[in-house]
RNA sequence: CGGGGCGUGGCGCAGUCUGGUAGCGCACUUGACUGGGGGUCAAGUGGUCACAGGUUCAAAUCCUGUCGUCCCGACCA
């Protein structure tokens, strides 16, 4: 490729409205342009990025047995309703309405879709396990699209479902994808993690999420220093305490504590740590109007796990001022757990902790030398906390570190929630309707092009990993309108690099060098070759790395074995 | 959906408070010089100042409304 005829649509200033690193330089380099909100062009070098991720993940689908079909992006409400989502699915959904006044939407997702094909078309066990995958745009009308690509409303997806006649199947099948991701995330060189996710909303056994992992991401996980163990925070377990509290070495003390109503500034007043400060927050209760949860001071509630819990309601829901001072008498900040006649659930750590400060339940009033057993009675002992850094692996292997991701990919076992509400059955060996379990893998597609950029850059702009790149090879001639030397050097090494299998793009714009170093840098091209008569003279040119800190000469003959290394 | 910011050539911005000929840098076009890290000089192209009303002799500027867009939060693959 040429750029006299391939756009190359740099900036050199960023753009005011771009965030993050990966939108900043996305946009500086030309490979998207913004149309609204969410919603992008992906122009040559940016499609040409598209275009390779999709290829490793097509490739790698295909190995792992999966079928490739391309299913409507527009959708009828009634299959929608079908599975009762054309409800519950709420703004997210963009909805319209045809000629003949029928409802649609785009398709966010493709479940509903998805099920009905396999209903139409599959009939008998001898046709299953069957796992079906496309790569689409899909539209999700967010709240707030942000960060460019990464969060867009409008994003290409890879989604996959797979149809089973029993949990053993789909357990095998889901055991392959986990394999092909792998093998995914491997070939695109990013640097990621597998982990243990909250299988969210949808439900099911087994989920995993796959995260790229950069400073920026969204996401925090968590990870074992001495294992494999690794999984979203959202989910995260450390070993848990079981250990009885030392023995109670003060007496339980009423202290004023007046105008303290933080953690850290009661800890501070009484002198004492933090961890030896316990927390109690009120939330709403299934069969009681509050639920106390107490936490070591130090801790951060995890809501995930608090609402999975009988007593709480999902999705939890903290309690009013008024509900607090009804409950207990007193303001937020003085809430303990002792004498409360509402159910207290406490947290492994909280329990652990002997001779301990806990808010009064008067304002202004904080008790110190509080001891569970003595003098109160020892509460329901649950996870609720979110797992912090030299927490204990819930294996016992090691200590856990928390790094940020950006989640890219993410695999279920469904169920049967879908092919039961649209009756997707096939018959057994004994001639029975069985009804499907289901598997469903996403890879977020655009969103790992946002991500290697995340992941991969300098100040002068993106460094490829050499899978991702638009193309292998930038050719770079100094002085190409006036050097017939440079011209037709450069020209034959653009014919034999081409015929030896390299993408390249051959720089032949009247532009001075530094312009063009500026733009291929910037676009991210892994390596470049330098064509001027100053090298020629010497029979060489000039052969550089994206990331290298220098250059290099070597002789024109020797170019191609050494790009081959 | 709650809170806040911003809409002036393709991009980044000034001008708005205090109404009076629409500006700067980059980019783009042409020419000359230049030629190994976004070069110099010269001459140019391009904007009904987001939109709609209103006030005024006169509105980018003041008033009202609408829309778009970005950030924080809530929500979400």
């Amino acid at each position: 490729m040429r750029t006299s005829q391939f756009l190359i649509s740099t900036l050199k200033e960023t753009p005011a409205d771009a965030e993050i690193i990966s939108h900043q330089l996305m946009l500086r380099a030309g490979m998207i342009s913004k149309l609204a909100a969410g919603i992008y062009t992906w122009m040559p070098v940016g499609l040409r990025v598209l275009r390779k991720v999709e290829k490793i993940v097509r490739e790698e689908m295909d190995a792992a047995g999966a079928q490739e079909v391309l299913m409507p992006a527009t959708q009828p409400a009634e299959l929608w309703e079908e599975s009762g989502r054309w409800g519950k699915f709420g703004p997210l959904l963009l909805r319209f309405t045809d000629r003949h006044q029928r409802e649609f939407c785009f398709g966010p997702t493709h479940e509903e879709v998805i099920t009905d094909m396999v209903r139409r078309n599959l009939r008998s066990y001898r046709q299953l396990p069957a796992n079906f995958y496309q790569i689409q745009m899909k539209f999700r009308d967010e709240t707030r699209p942000r960060f460019g690509v990464m969060r867009a409303r409008e994003f290409l997806m890879k989604d996959a479902y797979s149809f089973h006649l029993d949990a053993e199947s789909l357990a095998e099948t889901y055991e392959r994808m986990r394999q092909a991701y792998c093998a995914i995330f491997d070939r695109t060189g990013l640097t990621y993690r597998m982990v243990e996710a909250d299988s969210g909303s949808i439900g099911g056994a087994a989920s995993h999420e796959f995260h790229v992992l950069a400073d920026s991401g969204e996401d925090a996980i968590a990870y074992s220093n001495g294992s494999d163990y690794a999984a979203n925070v959202e989910k995260a377990t450390t070993q848990l305490v079981t250990a009885n509290p030392a023995a109670p070495a003060r007496e339980m003390q009423r202290v004023s504590t007046p105008n303290q109503k933080s953690i850290g500034g009661v800890a501070k007043f009484l002198e004492l740590p933090i961890e030896q400060v316990l927390k109690t927050l009120l939330v709403k209760g299934m069969d009681t109007p509050v639920v106390a949860l107490v936490l070591r001071g130090d801790h951060e509630l995890n809501e995930i796990k608090a609402e999975k819990l009988a007593a709480v309601v999902s999705p939890i829901e903290f309690a009013s001022d008024a509900e607090i001072k009804r409950a207990v008498g007193c303001g937020a900040g003085s809430i303990g757990p002792v004498g409360l006649d509402i159910p207290v659930i406490a947290d492994h750590a909280a329990l652990a902790v002997a001779d301990f400060a806990c808010g009064a339940n008067s304002d202004g009033e904080h008790l110190t030398g509080v001891n569970w057993s003595r003098d109160l009675p020892p509460a329901e002992a649950q996870d609720l906390r979110n797992v912090v850094v030299g927490d204990l692996s819930p294996d016992g292997q090691g200590q856990l570190e928390i790094v940020r991701g950006i989640e890219v990919g993410h695999i279920f076992q469904l169920g049967d929630t879908y092919s039961e509400a649209m009756g997707a059955t096939c018959l057994d060996e004994n001639g029975k309707d069985r009804v499907l379990t289901m598997g469903c893998y996403g890879i977020g597609v655009s969103r790992v092009v946002a991500a290697a950029i995340e992941q991969h850059h300098d100040d002068r702009g993106i460094i490829w990993p050499a899978a991702l790149a638009p193309f292998d090879i930038a050719l770079v001639p100094i002085n190409l309108q006036r050097s017939k030397q440079v011209r037709e050097t450069i020209e034959k090494l653009y014919a034999d690099l081409t015929a030896a299998g390299y993408e390249v793009l051959l720089d032949d714009r009247k532009e001075r060098p530094g312009v063009m170093f500026a733009d291929m840098d910037l676009i991210g091209i892994p390596r470049r070759v330098v064509v001027g008569e100053r090298g020629l003279a010497e029979g060489k040119v000039e052969f550089k790395q994206r990331g290298a800190e220098s250059s290099e000469d070597i002789p024109l003959a020797d170019l191609i074995t050494r790009l081959a290394q």
